[in-house]
DNA sequence: ACCCATCGTTGGATCGATTCAAGAATTTGC
DNA sequence: GCAAATTCTTGAATCGATCCAACGATGGGT
């Protein structure tokens, strides 16, 4: 109907129905205070002239609260929605928004100059990062806006920046561990990333270089505790991935080319490690008869996989809480969190294969 | 450092720089054109005070658009993360925000007082609302906002808001036409909610009275096909669930109790869908041997369950595209687009069994 | 009849920025 | 050397609400 014209403004209805703005402020906001007789004639006239209600845009200034967390990533948007982990934290995470009735923005960028930009205007009261492939670029324009705010698994080397993280080298220990203790001693890895953009078989000084120190740790967790089965971790074949399918594939393809196949599997990731499952059946390798495959994260999809799956599994939900606690609550927690991993060991793990 | 004082405003800035608010504004807003020297000096100037940056909360005020949609649900945040239809469709959703440079409100809350307040502070440029559950107070309180918004999935009787929607009827058609040709002749109905709260099981002239269309239009659809097949649907019996293991898993309990027990499960959502194969699995039924199911929605999930989910797929990417471009297009499409469904044919459905 | 509470209402100040017409300073043209 | 063109800068107005101190009515008590 009445297109084209400005939305109507609550001095428009004070106006209208013959008292001051203050008072029309009162009727939606405190209308216990106004008289009966007065708050019914502006609420009258208000509907009549096709009011909204109070604005959110002006009250938010005279607020400054925004009620609602802003949670970002470099990754799409949807990756929200597709990866796994992040899919469980956010669930986590939205729990613990909705106890406090606060909401969730999402905030991220196909290209990082909108990127900034979406940082640097959203609405919100502080931020949750998540740091899942490291760029400190991310949490630096987080940071520039001086909210509060927390790194969801950030390299664990920033020691100034508020972080939740697991203990990587830890975590990477017990799967390493495990699997070394059922005689395994043929290994290979697929890391998450260690560089921009591609995927393919890497060094281990390479991956020393990795520019995200969780790519590193768990890196170093797996190498220390194999070595101390005396396992000469420099013959140990390292695949990079961009923790998807394709790449977890060809990782694959290059181990299991070579001579000496590998009978355990280190993923960086579950969801690395359930496309692992996947390569196998497709190629009738027998898990956990010929090759046995350890996670990272603890996704509930690794309690229904074929075989389900072993993995270290990190306190998701916790740490979900926390970061949302610490939004919240503080102004300005700096310091670090590192909360610990479990081992838990399903069906795709068991004793190496007596050799062939 | 610096707390309890509050925060830098471009105003002291430009006081501390010797330039008017106007030009510390350009310096920010529109540097090319503001003198390189003055720029570098407000620039060095607001950095040495520690200014975050223009506040989006002053801006927004002044520029109008906040560049974020919103997304609603009645359902808990988590409902987002968790259930399989609703992550396909919040996928598509953002990846077409993100090709806008869009962000993504999620709104909701666990009380209905809270989601009131939640819907009109809401920081967005119009709403999406998921109606899944058929609530129209959401929808009215969406629309009371006057601001663009779609609902998806909303009942079909409603023909003033705007929404984009499925043809229940005819894709329930399609799928009890499936099974019948098969020569089924046994059914059994899960229902989606029909009142508020419980589960059980529920007679037709019940669910005819159901709060929300879409529940009333498959088992319209379901029902009308199954007539031209000769079956009297007044003996199908149709249980009530509210779209979760629990309330799915008794309704089979009760199909399965009866002395005739059914030999096709039409189910209304692929989550009850795959919740059932699970309880066949566990019961030592066998799919499709002694029972076929069928599902609606074509969530991912169906084409690699155990047996794969024959289903009524419906065109979630798509739907979620439009959504998202209505709002970001128009200033108020009142129209409603029907999407067309697809039978997809899997794993679970086959011939009847042969009366034992 | 007067004073004091109480209750409602008013209008101005404020939140933090952007925008724009007008003016000042500088450069260019003739 | 003066007018015109150009480039920056300024300060006021605006966006849409909330908050608060002050003030004007009422009603009650003595």
């Amino acid at each position: 109907m009445d297109r084209s014209t400005r939305p109507v403004r609550l001095a428009d209805v004070a106006k209208a129905a013959g008292v001051s703005h203050g008072t029309a402020s009162n009727v939606f906001s405190h209308p216990e205070i106004v008289r009966e007789e007065v708050r019914e004639r502006v609420k009258a006239t208000a509907e009549a002239m096709g009011y909204a209600g109070p604005d959110p845009k002006g009250r938010l200034l005279r607020a400054g609260k925004v009620n609602a967390i802003g949670v970002a990533t470099n990754e799409p948007l949807s990756y929200f929605f597709d990866d796994p982990f992040a899919r469980v934290m956010m669930a986590s995470i939205s729990q613990a928004c909705d106890a406090t009735g606060a909401g969730i923005s999402l905030v991220s960028a196909a290209n990082s100059e909108h990127l900034a930009w979406n940082i640097q205007s959203a609405l919100v009261d502080g931020f949750i990062v998540f740091c899942i492939e490291g760029d400190s670029r991310l949490v630096e324009l987080a940071r520039e806006r001086k909210l509060p705010f927390v790194a969801l698994d950030l390299d664990s080397e920033n020691q100034s920046v508020a972080a939740i993280g697991v203990d990587n080298i830890a975590g990477a220990g017990l799967a390493a561990r495990h699997l070394a203790e059922f005689g395994h001693r043929r290994f290979a890895v697929l890391t998450l990333p260690c560089a921009e953009g591609g995927f393919g078989p890497i060094t281990q000084a390479q991956a020393e270089t990795s520019l995200y120190a969780g790519t590193r740790d768990r890196l170093r967790g797996y190498f220390a505790e194999l070595s101390r089965f005396d396992i000469d971790v420099s013959k140990v074949p390292i695949y990079e991935t961009v923790n998807d399918q394709e790449s977890v594939w060809a990782g694959l393809d290059h181990f299991f080319a070579s001579s000496e196949t590998p009978t355990a599997i280190l993923a960086m990731s579950d969801k690395m490690a359930l496309h692992a499952l996947d390569w196998m059946r497709q190629h009738d390798i027998a898990v956990p008869g010929d090759v046995s495959v350890v996670g990272f994260d603890g996704v509930p999809e690794g309690a229904t996989s074929k075989p389900p799956l072993t993995t270290v599994a990190q306190p998701i939900a916790e740490m979900g809480r926390r970061a949302v606690k610490a939004i919240l609550e503080n102004e300005g927690t700096s310091s670090r969190q590192l909360m610990p991993v479990d081992l838990v060991v399903r069906a795709s793990s068991g004793p190496a294969p007596t050799r062939s």
